[in-house]
Parts: C-alpha cells; sequence; structure tokens
DNA sequence: CTGAAAGCGCTTACAG
DNA sequence: CTGAAAGCGCTTACAG
C-alpha cells in the first residue's frame, strides 16, 4: 500500500503539502507546478486514503447503519435501496443490520456507536416492539433516526403520510359504492398502523358511513397475521363487502385465505392494499393497491440523519412527494351501492 | 469518549496491560488483582475499544462487503441474512452494496479495498453480466468470493447444487407422467443457468425422453422473463404438458402471463420452479418448487471469505446441506402418461 | 509481573 | 508558498 509519504517523496514536498492539496483545502496556497506534481505523483502511484489514519484521526468513521427487522420483506428492500443511494451520495457507506441489535441483551447497535465504527443510525423497529423508547438505551448523543415512525418525542423519524393511505383506500372503495368496508389493520401500538387507521376511519366518517368495530382487526403486517385477520371475519358474519387491508404482505395472507375458504375476490370481497411492492402485481389476481414513496422514505432517512449528525436538532419529517397513489388491479369490483 | 489511557490512570497501572488484558493475550502474566483492578476500571468507565486505532494499528477493518444487483429480490434478501449471521458470527460488520460498483466506470468497490474500509468482498453478479472476469479488474490480492458461480478459475466460489435442483424437477415431473416438458431457463452465459439446464437434461435423457429444442428459453430470472418465456412458449405450438422454471421470480411471471393468455395451472400447463422464497407460496395457485439452502449459501460464503482473508487459497464450495428438496404446492398435476 | 516507547497513516495548527 | 511536529487511540516488541 503507498502512504502519503511515498507521495510526498516522488513528488518532492512534504506530506502537509500532499494532504492538503488532496482535501482540496481552500485556504492552500501552492504553486500550481506543485500541486501538477502532486497529482501526477498521486496518479503514478495510484494512491488512495487509508480511511483508518483518517477517521482515527478526523473522529469520524463516514459509516451508518441500516437496522430493520427481516430484509426479507420487499418494503425494508425498498427503503434500504433508498439509504443506501443517498447515504452514498453524501460519502457515508451503509452498514447492513437487524433491529434486534439494538436490544440491551444484544448490544450490537450500541458497541458499533462507541467503537466509532457508524456515525448514526437508520432504524425501523419490529412491529412487536414495545415502543421506541428502546432507543433511549442507546449511548446518550447518538443521531439516529426512526423510519416509518411519526413524531416520537426523544427522537428524529421519518414516514410516508399514512394516513392518507389509508384514507385513499377507502375512498376509493367508497366511491366503487361500498359501504360495508373492514380495515385488516397493524397492530395498535404501531405509528404507522394508527395512523392508516384514522385515514380509514376519516374516510368512512367523511361519507357519512358507521364504521363497525368487528370488521376491524389489528393483527399485523405479515401473510399470516393476513390469514388470521380473515379468519376473523368470516367468524363473525356478515362479511363486509370489501377490506383495506394496511400492508401488501398481509394482503397476499388474505388473498390465500380467501382461497381456500373459496370466496371470491373480487366478486364477493374486494381488496385495497397499502404499499405496492412487487407482489401485489404478482398475486392472482393482481392486487389493487396504494402506492406509497418507500424509496424515498430510505432516502430521506438517510439525508435527515446526516443533518443530524451535521449538528441539527431532531426532526420529524413526512415524505409526501410523490403523495400516495392509487394503482387499480384485479381486486376490486362495484360495490352494492353502486 | 473514554481511551485506554483513562482506563489505564484509573487502575494505577500503563495501557500496555489494560490493552493486554483486554485482548486476553495468552503469553500476559499479571497478578490477579491487577487483572481485577483493569477489569474494574472498564466497568466504570464504559470503555469500548476505539475501532479506527484498533484497525489502523492492526491494519484490518473487520468489515466485509457484500455486493448484490438488486436487494428487491427475495433470493439475495435470503442470501444475505446468512451472509450477515455467518459474518457477525467472525466478528465482521457487512456493509451492503450493490454489484455496479464493480463496474470501472463506478469504482467504489475498489476504492472500499484500497482504502481499507473492507478486508473482503462477497459478489452475486448481475445475470446480464459478460462474466466473472469483472472481478479482475479488482487491486490485486483483494480476498473475494463469487456467489451463486460454480468454478471460475481465478477466483473462489460458492453455489448451491444447481444441477441437482434442476434434475429434481424435471423427474418429478416425469413421475406424474408427463413427457412434454420445457424448461424456462435464465440467460445462457451464467453458471447456475447452465447447471439446472444440465440438470434438466440428464433427468430426461435418464427417462429416456428426447429434448425439444423450441421447448427451452434462455431469457433470465425476472418476472418479465418469464412472461417473454411463457410468450415464447405459446407462439411455438404445440405447448409442452409442462415447464420447468429455472427461478421462482420467473415462475411468478410464468404463472401471470398464463393466466392472461386463459391456460389454466396446473390443470393445461404444470409449472415448476427452482427457488423457494416465500412469493411461491402466495401466489395462485401457489407454486410446486425445489428449494435451495440460499441462507445456508450466505452464511457459507461469508465463512468461505474469512478462510480466504486468512491466507488459505482460493476454493469452490458447494452447499449441499440441506439438499435440494421438492415442495409440493398447487401448479403440477399428473401428466398424460401418468 | 509491568512500563516506556515506537509507530500504524492521517490532518492541521503553527512557524517561517 | 512550504515544512516540521504533534497527536488521534491503539498494539506490541523490548527492556527491566
Amino acid at each position: 500500500m503507498t502512504r502519503l509519504r511515498d507521495v510526498a517523496e516522488r513528488a518532492g514536498v512534504s506530506v502537509s503539502v500532499v494532504s492538503r492539496v488532496l482535501s482540496e483545502d481552500p485556504s492552500l496556497r501552492v504553486r500550481d507546478d506543485t500541486r501538477a506534481r502532486v497529482l501526477e505523483a498521486v496518479r503514478d502511484l495510484g494512491y488512495t486514503q487509508n480511511h483508518a489514519g483518517r477517521a482515527l484521526r478526523l473522529r469520524w468513521s463516514g459509516a451508518v447503519a441500516l437496522l430493520v427487522p427481516d430484509m426479507n420483506n420487499a418494503i425494508f428492500a425498498e427503503v434500504s435501496r433508498g439509504v443506501e443511494a443517498a447515504a452514498a451520495e453524501a460519502d457515508l457507506v451503509t452498514l447492513l443490520g437487524r433491529s434486534e441489535w439494538l436490544d440491551p441483551e444484544n448490544g450490537r447497535a450500541a458497541r458499533l456507536c462507541q467503537q466509532g465504527r457508524v456515525d448514526g443510525l437508520i432504524v425501523q423497529l419490529r412491529d412487536e416492539e414495545r415502543s421506541p423508547e428502546i432507543l433511549d438505551l442507546l449511548p446518550p448523543g447518538v443521531p439516529a433516526v426512526l423510519i416509518n415512525w411519526h413524531q416520537h418525542r426523544g427522537i428524529s423519524s421519518v414516514a410516508v403520510d399514512d394516513e392518507e393511505a389509508g384514507r385513499l383506500a377507502t375512498a376509493f372503495l367508497l366511491e366503487l359504492g361500498h359501504r360495508e368496508i373492514g380495515l385488516v389493520g397493524g397492530f395498535a401500538q404501531t405509528s404507522t398502523a394508527r395512523a392508516r387507521e384514522t385515514g380509514y376511519r376519516k374516510a368512512l366518517a367523511d361519507a357519512g358511513v358507521t364504521r363497525r368495530e368487528a370488521w376491524t382487526t389489528r393483527l399485523g403486517y405479515t401473510p399470516e397475521a393476513g390469514r388470521a385477520a380473515f379468519a376473523r371475519l368470516i367468524d363473525t358474519p356478515p362479511l363486509p363487502t370489501a377490506v383495506v387491508v394496511s400492508n401488501v404482505n398481509a394482503a397476499a395472507g388474505v388473498l390465500a385465505a380467501a382461497r381456500d375458504a373459496a370466496i371470491s375476490v373480487p366478486e364477493q370481497l374486494s381488496v385495497v392494499t397499502v404499499h405496492d411492492t412487487w407482489i401485489a402485481d404478482h398475486t392472482n389476481p393482481a392486487l389493487t393497491a396504494v402506492r406509497v414513496p418507500t424509496y424515498e422514505l430510505g432516502a430521506e432517512s438517510a439525508r435527515t440523519l446526516t443533518r443530524v449528525m451535521h449538528g441539527e436538532r431532531k426532526q420529524h419529517v413526512l415524505v409526501d412527494d410523490p403523495p400516495p397513489l392509487l394503482v387499480p388491479r384485479g381486486t376490486h369490483a362495484p360495490g352494492p351501492h353502486a
């Protein structure tokens, strides 16, 4: 490996000059031919800065960690693409980690920060997590941003417009002539589940339609949760004519359970889901979905984190560009009041 | 942040002792009470080693980069879980990157290595990649392992038993009474596509069934490729009674195209795919699939990389535990020769 | 059994 | 316009 010193020797200058030329220090005055000699030596030797030396001196790692419950989930995979791209834009490298690293019994997240391996954290909590309080266990002063969470006091957060997504899905079904509309929701303690449910309720209220509590379930965002939610609906007749599902993975479960129960979608039950991952286009029938800007959510979370790392105070960002968009496919049909 | 020096002062010893106690240097003799004092000081101060200092001194970063074409693909997501877990086991942190970083125009992968930010690379090439030659552009001596590739000369590789997966899928259809069996394959230049096709051909040959070239397509591993492959099949009648699909994402495309063409699966066409990601369980009908150990592939690639980093010479690993397993679901039916 | 010292590669006041 | 020197936090021969 070639060091700064090797470059300096070849160019016949001191290491200070080389370092300053390379960092493009604006306060630096050098003769043009000196600078040229330095650059030439850098090129000839194929010099690259050693990261550890730089990090040690600058007390900064140039890395952030992205903590997700499960990369094997199209939503988080999409978020991670956005994080990675925006982080790279800011010359930050992204470390891949799991939400469980935050657990005190695990401690990996705290260690990573204390060791100075990462300068900040982007966190997606597991849905079954009690609450964002888990972040209070990190060493104080660690820059962190929570994604898919709205407005938690101590910490920055970035989320999409989940309320609007819930509202849009519901309004679409109302316009189609449905009035008996259920909600297959996420866990009540998660911020996104509450927001999507609020949107659903508001849309019903705006249309003067009364909500039936038995048609609302809050079992989570997995295919299994979707199956369980469907089972519960079918156990407490009458069945609604349509459901809003808060998550596309759960929606896939609803579809599978409906098929098993010989309830045909969309003839007997319309389904509109939040989140338009590619799975939505590959169920049968293909899912009518509300697309939310997942990639942008990831990108914005990385940008927010860099701001926090640069000392800006905590902030709550709502990513609403592009806004939630209804993508009609095959799981909706006109309702009885059309 | 507390430094080694702070611990040393509090314990009333020199930094050397603290460092050696912490690294559990076996050649070290210390009095038990000295060691106890050191450990107590570490605990009291909440000391953690600074990573940059350590990395600079040891000339080692403790990180590996995983380069994949697209995290938004259940197969790579599963692989990444395995990589991350096995890397963590070896006290290595995993950096998330994209295969395009290898491109000379991009250069990020080379830079990461030269900077000493990562000690090695785990690479999944894009399918449209010309060949593994792209790795020759890395700085010489960079430890790297190619995943989902069999036996490339210059570089270590780890793969699953793709030939057996192809054979198993085909044999299953033959036993069901099919003899007109097509192959929806991957690009011919990829190692996995060739291996799966070899397995398919051998199974046919073993059963004394003649292969029809028009029933073999090699368009890739995406849903779009699956759709295109199906279109081609239907354009050149007769249709086979069954197809082996080399990839689950392509299989989802085949199913969607069959639906659009009103060809019913499995009544008119049986489909068996390689790769059992969760999507296989959520198409309609659910896909009969050959499960290959994707997570283990990731884990083994991290282990192989650590071996290479420790100086072992290049190796080609076949991950065959657990072996490919046929998971029967809803896309197969008895064939005309049953 | 323990400590003083060199050095990993870098940046940045400071001096000239 | 350029250089000598200190120091970021660590490990490890070497000395005693």
